[in-house]
DNA sequence: CCAATACATGAACGTTTGTTCAATTATATA
DNA sequence: TATATAATTGAACAAACGTTCATGTATTGG
């Protein structure tokens, strides 16, 4: 009978564990996904910003004053942010009005927190 | 009377809030670990490391056989679980078999899964 | 109109990241 | 004891990333 497995000599777990796992793990698009979606928050200055903005709506000058680094660097990381729908914004005169996207990301961010105060 | 802020005019939202944010987005190191953890979720390896330990505990060749990488990627990208905390292992003979930390990371992860399947 | 303001964007740069490959350690088995 | 297996590690390399700086585009006010 051949082996069904190339690495180890067989699974230590469960095959039917294995399988339902292996299915899920075929789609590569979705874990791309999921790991964009985690990357857009991992970074310090986008994880500022949407902290910033989970406590208020905010044009882009005031982010950069509140976080302390300059309108373009802002104005980049705020696309980045646009782009994964983790924010929204609304334009008015000159200024634009950023805000978190839904409260989803805002349970995201709290969540993180949690683990990053503690210990 | 001088103005409180270098960047815009003034700040378009309510002054409290303004400093309430600033006082917390003041602890760079804070940001700096928030950010670290999600950037652990961040990549698409360790982001199907995750998810197959969400399922079962597994040892390093069965999830370099699951996720079709080499035990070489999958035992570098455990490592960076491990100094996270997102994953804790146990040795047993020669095997080494891995598992989620806590049920935290587990909620983490399914978050990220709903936004990531939706839309 | 012209200048100033708010924001966005593109190129360039140094840094960080993930994978590959080769080598190493530790354990089990023949 | 010698060999094979499981896992770890380090160096090297290309790709991706974040910031800076200069420039561009609307919009507003003098």
């Amino acid at each position: 009978m051949k082996k069904q497995v190339p690495v180890c000599e067989e699974f230590r777990v469960h095959r039917g564990a294995v399988a339902k796992v292996r299915k899920m793990l075929g789609d590569d698009a979705l874990f791309a996904r999921l790991a964009e979606f985690y990357k857009a928050l991992g970074d310090p200055t986008r994880a500022k910003i949407l902290y910033a903005l989970s406590i208020s709506e905010l044009c882009v000058c005031d982010i950069a004053g509140i976080i302390g680094m300059s309108d373009s660097v802002v104005s980049h990381q705020l696309r980045i942010l646009r782009n994964m729908r983790l924010v929204k914004f609304r334009k008015e005169g000159r200024s634009a009005f950023y805000s978190l996207d839904d409260e989803h990301v805002e349970i995201l961010l709290r969540q993180g927190m949690e683990h990053a105060t503690e210990r």
